[in-house]
DNA sequence: TTGTAAGCGTTATCAA
DNA sequence: TTGATAACGCTTACAA
């Protein structure tokens, strides 16, 4: 219709080579009247990459993969990469045969999420001609590529930004049994170190990830009379009840005890308040950075082993008291 | 290799025609040999058929979405449907860019998924010649395709459940300012007038979706000397709220005051626990449904409209007390 | 600066 | 029951 032959057509369309103003009006205008869309489909398959990526979902609804995956997500769509999505239910045989199914169908590459905590992720490596990346959990093959959150960091930064508040009688509320929380807590050990304190109480607290777990250490930690004048939780659920037991106890927070926990959950969950001082993992751009790396996997780029992601520190009252609102 | 013709071959890996058992299994060998998988994206092309079906949600992360995109995703899976995800991250402008990148991927549908509260989904089925699915939210377009969940059945099979129980003095904390709230009450308000009595109280008494709405409305309650044995609370948040303020106030549940929810969000979230009777929206279900029907729609299914997907009662401790835990 | 033609892996039509 | 061959819509040498 431009009265050109189509590959000009093609190449003018990708701004390959050099043409004429005039040629490309032509183009541009039967493209106009055509309404001419070109062919995800039939481009995929004469260049031999079809411009997806293969995101496995070990549990899709829980509350902290969906920001991985879209943050995943959104930064391949920036890069003219779509997003081909598979969720195996928490049941680890699934994942094989649904990265199969990902393999049928060609993806350029394959984002393997976690659900943060808990386990490894078992190896969907094997067949797969094109880069694999887990990313918020850490794949039991040292020899594949993992993206997980800098744990230690987590509770490296929360200890010291509690020390910098001139806090030196610093409690712990961990959770032990777990990849993750067992992080935290090495990294706030680290840090009390590191300024010569050790942890108050002696001991950490152990704990569910849970409210009432937070509850229960904290009602513990008092009643043991443990000189206290901070506590860092290890997660929000966590430092909630924490703050519970201690107003009911009578205890101020941040004045006489300041919290510190993990997730940013209050603003994760949308619920608008700022309450809690809390380190966020960055979720969204642990899943951009695991999705960068694999773009970057297509043109050679290969790190075998465990990247860590920073995380970053959320200021709330329970640390710095109500006049947290800075004006800006 | 196996010595026949490629349009044998594909014949025979697809079960089309009738071959020889020797044809069969020089095939079967060959393909076992090399390891052959057929290029999927080839088949596509070749089909005009891609096996896809984009999915738009307006906003993954949050709580409620992520069910429903599962349960289209597997069951779309099962049939052989791969799933191509977007989000657009609650900007409403980048729906219809989104929208147009699957397009030219050519899906063979295109499921929208709303975040299921406030407001309409604005219609993206302009331009497109496949079937669109509006999910967990109603598109602003009477002539397109919606599925949602049955919220006046929501309130209508939480009032029965307590009128069953005997309750007759039922108040409803109610969300006026919400489409899925207002349903809701809605349905409370018809199940009691088909029993012949009205809300406890005289009014619904109003609240935000959250727990501290919960506790506020159950306190200006309470503080009003209302004769209440029941209340219906249009979530599971409130309801939790509810359940503070009455304790608080000396109230047994459900001795005193039964307590119904809504959203299973002690399922959802993975508590364990099953304290609360609540009303499911089986989200799962209505992801399933709408994929269902979006299948159907690509054989010719046309039914414009509203489709509403039953809810189900989730038996807890809030309403039948302890003994809620029946022997299997 | 533009055009010709081969090729990507599969399905589908028709003939044998 | 099997095989040749065109077709799907695009990219990409290579030729002009």
């Amino acid at each position: 219709m431009a009265g050109v032959s189509v590959s000009t057509a093609s190449k003018v369309l990708n701004g390959r080579g050099h043409f004429t103003a005039a040629t490309h009006t032509k183009i541009n205008d039967a493209v106009e009247r055509l309404g001419f869309r070109p062919n995800a489909l039939a481009r995929s398959f004469a260049t031999g990459r079809s411009q997806l990526v293969g995101v496995l979902t070990e549990f899709a609804p829980g509350v902290f993969t969906s920001p991985v995956m879209v943050g995943a997500s959104t930064h391949l769509g920036h890069n003219n990469m779509a997003t081909l999505f598979a969720d195996a239910s928490r049941e680890p045989a699934a994942m094989s045969g649904l990265a199969e199914n990902l393999r049928a169908r060609h993806v350029d590459g394959l984002l393997v999420i976690g659900d943060g905590l808990h386990t490894r992720l078992s190896s969907v490596s094997g067949g797969f001609d094109v880069p694999v990346v887990y990313v918020f959990g850490e794949s039991v093959d040292p020899n594949d590529v993992s993206f997980v959150p800098d744990n230690e960091m987590v509770g490296r930064i929360a200890t010291e930004h509690l020390l910098e508040l001139g806090r030196t009688k610093i409690a712990h509320i961990a959770v032990p049994d777990d990849l993750a929380g067992a992080a935290r807590t090495k990294g706030c050990v680290d840090a009390l170190e590191n300024a010569g304190l050790s942890l108050a109480g002696g001991r950490a607290y152990p704990s569910m990830w849970r409210r009432a777990g937070g509850i229960a250490a904290t009602t513990a930690m008092l009643d043991s009379g443990a000189d206290v004048d901070a506590i860092f939780c290890s997660n929000d659920q966590i430092a909630f009840g924490a703050l519970a037991a201690l107003t009911a106890a009578g205890r101020r927070v941040p004045d006489d005890v300041a919290l510190v926990g993990v997730d940013n959950w209050e603003a994760m969950s949308g619920t608008g308040q700022n309450v809690l001082t809390t380190v966020d993992p960055d979720l969204r751009g642990l899943g951009r950075a695991a999705s960068a790396y694999l773009l970057d996997a297509l043109t050679g780029r290969h790190e075998p082993g465990r990247h860590t992601h920073p995380c970053r520190i959320r200021l709330g009252e329970s640390t710095l008291g109500v006049q947290a609102e800075t004006p800006a």
